[in-house]
DNA sequence: AGTATACATATCGTGACGCGATATATCCAA
DNA sequence: TTGGATATATCGCGTCACGATATGTATACT
């Protein structure tokens, strides 16, 4: 739906977000990107885990391994203290980026 | 301020936007950019020709080179009647994916 | 006269990162 | 038993803003 070098900027953004109610595993993550969007937000779930490994490597996230019976194994990532700073930092940027684009492109005289 | 991640998505966008008044040379509209955000939102005026390049190539602007007496020779580019077509999309799409972002971090319960 | 600064465009290599493809493995339902 | 959902991992690729560098003109200050 919406070119990947839009997404760009945003991933991690996401990502933290939807750590922050409590720790998931990146098929859940990548899961809940769609739901939450209605099916118009969407990543390739595989492509998700090289951003995950960068943010646990960085501090704002910290993965484990859980295993249950009957489920194959699967990383849970929580939100660090510093990720919780990060996130705040990453909304507002977020909001201010998106609150100066659309100054600037506003139609003349509008 | 912003990084260039976040950019990456919606250069196309603001230098569509900017010349949909009237035909902008390349210079002009990286100085336009910076005022119009009130200095935040920069970029390095060099990095702005392959992109004008590309949506030349593409059709969506046409450029044509301007002499005058006293001033080195610009190029200014119009918007194409195509790339006029496609500022209207770039600015729904844009608008949209900042709908669907903001759907997804929001905080949880709020 | 000399020098800094704003104006103006061009090109090249780099880094970041989502994508696409591929691989592997488990569980459940038809 | 075959397919689909679940779940993670890795590799090469393409795109694109950046940084550096280059070139050249016009204006303003000293």
């Amino acid at each position: 739906m919406f070119s990947s070098e839009l997404k760009k900027g945003s991933t991690e953004l996401l990502l933290l977000s939807l750590l922050e109610a409590r720790p998931r595993h990146g098929y859940e993550i990548g899961k809940l990107i769609e739901a939450r969007s209605g099916g118009k937000l969407q990543f390739k779930i595989p492509s998700l885990y090289p951003t995950l490994s960068r943010l646990e490597e960085r501090g704002l996230i910290s993965g484990r391994w859980v295993e249950e019976p009957g489920q194959r194994r699967r990383r849970f990532y929580r939100l660090t203290k510093q990720g919780s700073a990060a996130l705040g930092e990453k909304r507002a940027t977020w909001h201010e980026y998106v609150a100066t684009v659309n100054l600037v492109i506003e139609p003349e005289g509008a």
